[in-house]
DNA sequence: TGCAAGCTATAACTTATAATTATAATAATA
DNA sequence: TATTATTATAATTATAAGTTATAGCTTGCA
């Protein structure tokens, strides 16, 4: 059985004929009746009664086209299911975002996002560079914000903007007037970073490294908030994008640009490759472009 | 779009995998590629994740085949419908029956019927030879009981049995001891009769009329049960089938056979011309004859 | 009652399309 | 990096839907 023989006899009753429903069809009236009489053998049971002039359904045929009007009524909600989905009308989204950029660039992302599509389920997961790769593969988010290149394979990327990490000290600290410095000046300069499962902590320390130095590392901590709240109330410092400093907790400090060399950071966005990147995420990478280049 | 795009579908899903589901299908793996591609060509959206070695459901997806699910489902239930039609687990039927036939003949058919099908809606209609005639054509009724051949057209019929009409007389009645009596001899003798649009009087109209004789019609009366009283309470006869005696009405009545002629009848079932014969009316005429024919 | 018109079914043939085979392209695994 | 597993593509074959011609019934009208 087709939906063919099921649009066919539908016609055939509508029209209570079989001619006519041909002529509707755009098919002949043979082509019509073998169809018809293909359903009839496969229901084991005919649904017409043939009476001359009129044609119409029996017992049997007033059952079956109920339920054939059922299944078309079924796959018409789906059609009309699939064009909300892609005007955004339900669906979800699930993204995976490093902290610092989470922090501080994508409310504002968020905030347009769900006012411009309040039906979709938008879910924000802040995890590490490594963690997200993993989510990726996995498919437990769609899209990731994370840094470029990814380390996994079966990723796909786009960047989104370079930027550079700084060191952050309080304003009265007694280089706060720098306006760059060394690296190789901070050896032994007490820190306040993140663990080193954090992509920033491991570009300081390939930075660090190349500038021959060991810096002393106080304290790790897992949060930005709570690293620029240290930086505030003692003589250490951190490393971290200079954008960390458009946090609301970064009142009272200030950034000091870091040479020979400067680490630099690529921030990026990925998804699996080969995965169907559904409007939603496509949106989303969109709003998130345009937050960054305003 | 066809049922088969959604049978592929949903095996491909089911099966996580192209190969596997065109294996269970008994189909190539190009050809299931080709179909899926069709049905999201159509679609307008893809519906599977190719993530290399499994294959899986994206959000449009997961939305068509909840709706293709219900597709099969519903068409299941239409099978499963016919099928229960097919056993007289479910259905109705109607069938439309002359007075004197149903009164004596019907009611241990119906209670067979009855009792074997619970689940049909039987329903007997008492009518007139031509208004059931007229019900058949018009799908009012399935099946007729009835005399044949019919008057009308597009009608087809099955002979039940043949019976003569006989003088019905009270037991104390001057003729009560005759075995037969010519026509000729009624001659003014006083009748109780059905109206003249019953065929049970139409035919005695035209036998007597055969005889040349001219019967005293006392009064008319449209109900066998209301004759048969009268004629137990006068000295009035009334001419009707023999079976019409079988009735619980009849004590203290006897019917004296007629001869030149002698009238007869022949009864039996009626349907549309082409209509489908259902197996409710099938088993119907089947209980008739065997009650007919014990 | 017979004839003409209208409708559906059947048969023979044609066309469209689904399926197959062969093979390329791609991703996962050793 | 080679190998295996998996899906996609291209060309061909097979199947089945469609078409044309026509027969067989009904029905309506002369």
């Amino acid at each position: 059985m087709e939906l063919r023989h099921l649009t066919y006899l539908l016609s055939v009753v509508e029209e209570g004929s079989f001619t006519r429903a041909a002529e509707k069809l755009y098919v002949s009236q043979p082509a019509l009746s073998q169809q018809i009489k293909q359903l009839e053998d496969e229901l084991g049971t005919p649904v017409l009664d043939r009476a001359g002039r009129r044609v119409r359904l029996n017992a049997a045929g007033e059952i079956f086209v109920m339920h054939a009007r059922r299944v078309f009524q079924e796959l018409d909600e789906a059609k009309i299911a699939l064009q909300e989905l892609q005007e955004l009308q339900r669906g979800s989204l699930r993204v995976g975002i490093v902290q610092t950029v989470n922090a501080y660039l994508i409310p504002p992302v968020v905030a347009r996002f769900t006012e411009a599509y309040p039906l979709i389920q938008l879910e924000i997961e802040e995890l590490a560079a490594g963690e997200i790769e993993q989510a990726l593969r996995e498919g437990l988010v769609q899209l990731g914000v994370s840094f470029i290149p990814p380390t996994e394979e079966g990723l796909e990327y786009e960047e989104l903007f370079n930027e550079e990490l700084v060191l952050v000290i309080g304003e009265k600290h007694a280089m706060a007037n720098c306006v760059e410095i060394e690296v190789s000046k901070l050896n032994g300069f007490p820190l306040v970073l993140l663990p080193k499962s954090y992509c920033t902590r491991r570009l300081w320390e390939e930075c660090s490294q190349k500038a021959g130095i060991q810096a002393r590392v106080v304290v790790e901590m897992n949060t930005i908030g709570a690293i620029l709240s240290t930086i505030r109330q003692t003589k250490a410092g951190t490393i971290l994008p200079r954008l960390a400093l458009q946090q609301p907790y970064s009142q009272g400090l200030i950034g000091v640009q870091l040479c020979n060399p400067t680490p630099r950071r690529t921030v990026g966005l990925l998804w699996r490759r080969n995965a169907y990147r559904c409007r939603a995420s496509q949106v989303f990478s969109q709003f998130l472009n345009e937050v960054i280049l305003p």
